[in-house]
DNA sequence: TGCAACGACGCAAACGAAGGCAGGCAAACG
DNA sequence: CGTTTGCCTGCCTTCGTTTGCGTCGTTGCA
C-alpha cells in the first residue's frame, strides 16, 4: 500500500508538504502542489483512514444500530440517513441487535471502541443501557433517556386512522399492538384509545360500541396468533398496528377463509409497497420514514458539530392512505 | 477517553504489561493481570480501534456495497452475512450505489481507504471498475472479473418455473427481465428461453406456442410499463423475473381490471413475504438469499485468512413455491 | 541597498496500541 | 553458594498521518 512518504519522495518534497498539498490546507507552492498531485495520482495513493483517524481523533463514520436489516420500517429510514450522512462525508457502520438488549449494549460499546463520530440508534425498551460517550440520536423509538429522538407521530396518525374506522360505521373494533416496552406500541395504542374512547367505545360495549386491544410481539407470527384468538369472537374491524402484524392477520384470515373487507374491515400501519396492490388496497397510516431518516441524520450532524440541540422527541407527521380495506362506509376525504 | 497508559498507571504497571494483560498474549503475572483488568473495568477502558488498526494493519471490518438498502433481495442476504461476519469478529461498513458505476467505484475506493479487511460487493454491470487492493467477493451478481461470486442458480430455477407455466397448459408466455448488463437478467432470461424453446416455443408462434421477452429496468415502474405495452396483445401467462417487476405488473393489471390468475396467469421471481398472501398466492422461484449471504461471508473470511479459493461463480439452488397464480392446470409436484 | 515580512517547506512530535528487546528477579539445579 | 534458566516486566520503536515550529529564501518598500 503506497503511503504519504512514497508520494513525497516521488514528488521530491518533504512529507509535510505532500500532506498539505493533498489536503489543501496550509500554504504550498504551485509547482510543488502539481508535482505532489501528479505523483499521488500515478502511484494510486489513497490516504490511510486509520492513521488519519488516529491523528485527527475522528473517523468520519457513524454507527447505525437497528433491530434487523430486513425490515422496511428501518431500512427506508436508513437509506436516506445514509444518503445525508454520505453527503456530509460520513460513512455508515451498521450493527443489528435482533431487539436483544445485550447485543444492543454490545453494539453501542463496539461503536464507541471504533471511535465513530456519532450513533443513530433504534433503542429496544431496555432501561439498563449505559450512556454512550459518543453523540447519539434515537430513531423510530425513544427510550426515555436524555437523548434526542426522531419518531413518527404515531399518536395522531393512529388516532385519525381509528377515527376513519369509526366513521366507516364499525362499532366493534380491535387493535393489535406490540410489546409495551417499545414507545411505538405505547404511542399507537394511546392514539387508538383516544379516538375510540372519545367516540364512546369501551371494553364492555356498555354503549354498544366496543373496543378491544390484543398485545403480542411485533412479528407476523405474533399478528397471526393474535388474530386467531380474536376469531373466537370476531370484531367488525381490526387494526394491526404494524406492517408485520398486518401480514400476520392476513395470513390468519386467509387460512380461516375470512374475506377482508367483506367479512372483516381492516386498517393497518406502515406502507410497504404491497399494501397498495393487496385486494382492494390496504387503508393505512404511513409513517414518514424517509423524512425521519433525514431528520435523524441532520440532528446527528449538528451534535457532531458541537451544537447542543435540546434532547427532545421530534414527532414527524405521517399520512393516511385511504384505500379499500375499511369497507363501504369509508369517506374519501384525507386521501392523497 | 481513557487510554492504555491511564489503565497502566492506575494498575501500577508499565503500559506494555497492561497491553499484554488485556490482550491475553504474552506472559504476565497473575497479580499484575488482575490489577490491570480491575483498573480497566473501573475506568471503563475500551481499546481504541483506530490505533489498533493502524498498528495491526487490519481493521476487523468488512465493506458491504449494495445498490440500495430497501430491497429485500439484498438485505435478506446482508442480514445473515452480517451475522456470520460478526461471529468472526468483523463489523460491517455499508455503502449504497443506486446501481451507479461512479458511486460503485467511489465506494470501492472508500472501502480501500478505510483499510477494510475485505469487501462484499453486488456489482453493477459496469466493466470499467478497477480491481480492488482488498479481497472482494461478489454477491447476487457476478461481473466477470476474476473474483469469486455467490449467486442464486437462477438459470435452473427460472427454467423449472417456466416449465411449470408450460405444464399448466399456457401456450403464449411472456417474460419481463431487467437490463442485460446484470448477470441476473441474463441468467434468468437464459433459463426462460431454454425451457420455452425446448418445449417448442418460439417468437413467431410457428408451432402455436409463442414466447415473448420484454426488457426493462429492475423497478416496479419498469415492470408496470412493460406490462402496459404487453396489454396491446396480452399473453396467457406472464413471468416478471424479479419481485419488483412482479409488483409493477400487478399494479398495471389492477389498473386495467385484469384478474390474476383468471385472465392472466403469473409466475414470479423472489419471495417477499407478501407473495404468500396476495390473492391465491404467487407462484414463484425463491432464491436462497440467506444461504447466499452465509456463503459469501465464509468465502470472504477464507480470503481474508489468506486461503485462495478458485475465483468461481458459486450457484446455490433455490426453491420453487407453487401457489395459485399459474391457474388451474398447475401440477402440485415440486411444492414444499 | 538594506531590512522587514511573509510565503514555502522540512523536520519532529503526537495520536494510542502492540510487540521486540533486554534487564531483573526468583527458583532450580549443580 | 554460584550459575543458569526462564518468567515477568518496562521501555523503545513502529504503524501513517497531521500539524506546529523553525528556517530559508524571496520580494517589496524605504
Amino acid at each position: 500500500m503506497v503511503k504519504l512518504t512514497d508520494v513525497a519522495r516521488a514528488a521530491g518534497v518533504g512529507y509535510g508538504t505532500a500532506s498539505r498539498a493533498l489536503s489543501g490546507k496550509g500554504p504550498v507552492g504551485g509547482d510543488a502542489r502539481t508535482r505532489v498531485l501528479e505523483a499521488a495520482r500515478s502511484l494510486g495513493y489513497t490516504t490511510d483512514a486509520t492513521a488519519r483517524a488516529l491523528r485527527e481523533r475522528r473517523t468520519r463514520s457513524v454507527g447505525l444500530i437497528v433491530p434487523d436489516m430486513t425490515n422496511e420500517f428501518y431500512t427506508a429510514s436508513a437509506e436516506v440517513l445514509q444518503e445525508v450522512l454520505r453527503a456530509a462525508g460520513h460513512h455508515l457502520l451498521v450493527a443489528t441487535t435482533g431487539n436483544h438488549p445485550g447485543r444492543e449494549q454490545e453494539a453501542l460499546q463496539e461503536m464507541a471502541a471504533r471511535r465513530v463520530d456519532g450513533v443513530v440508534h433504534v433503542p429496544s425498551g431496555a432501561t439498563a443501557i449505559q450512556p454512550s460517550p459518543v453523540p447519539v440520536v434515537e430513531l423510530n423509538r425513544y427510550s426515555g433517556r436524555n437523548v434526542p429522538a426522531v419518531v413518527s407521530d404515531d399518536y395522531n396518525g393512529v388516532k385519525e386512522l381509528t377515527q376513519l374506522a369509526i366513521d366507516a360505521g364499525h362499532t366493534d373494533i380491535a387493535a393489535i399492538v406490540g410489546p409495551d416496552a417499545y414507545s411505538t406500541s405505547r404511542d399507537r395504542l394511546a392514539g387508538f384509545r383516544a379516538a375510540a374512547q372519545q367516540a364512546g367505545f369501551d371494553e364492555n360495549a356498555a354503549t354498544g360500541r366496543r373496543l378491544r386491544v390484543v398485545s403480542t410481539d411485533f412479528t407476523a407470527e405474533g399478528g397471526a396468533r393474535a388474530m386467531r384468538t380474536l376469531l373466537a369472537d370476531p370484531p367488525q374491524a381490526i387494526l394491526p398496528l404494524s406492517s408485520r402484524l398486518v401480514m400476520g392477520v392476513l395470513r390468519t384470515t386467509r387460512e380461516a377463509g375470512i374475506s377482508v373487507p367483506d367479512d372483516l374491515a381492516l386498517a393497518g400501519y406502515g406502507d410497504p409497497d404491497w399494501f397498495e396492490i393487496w385486494g382492494s388496497g390496504i387503508t393505512t397510516f404511513a409513517p414518514p420514514l424517509a423524512e425521519m431518516g433525514a431528520q435523524a441524520a441532520k440532528l446527528l450532524l449538528d451534535l457532531i458539530n458541537g451544537d447542543q440541540p435540546a434532547p427532545a422527541v421530534h414527532r414527524i407527521p405521517g399520512v393516511l392512505r385511504i384505500r379499500g380495506t375499511l369497507g363501504k362506509g369509508t369517506p374519501a376525504k384525507h386521501s392523497d
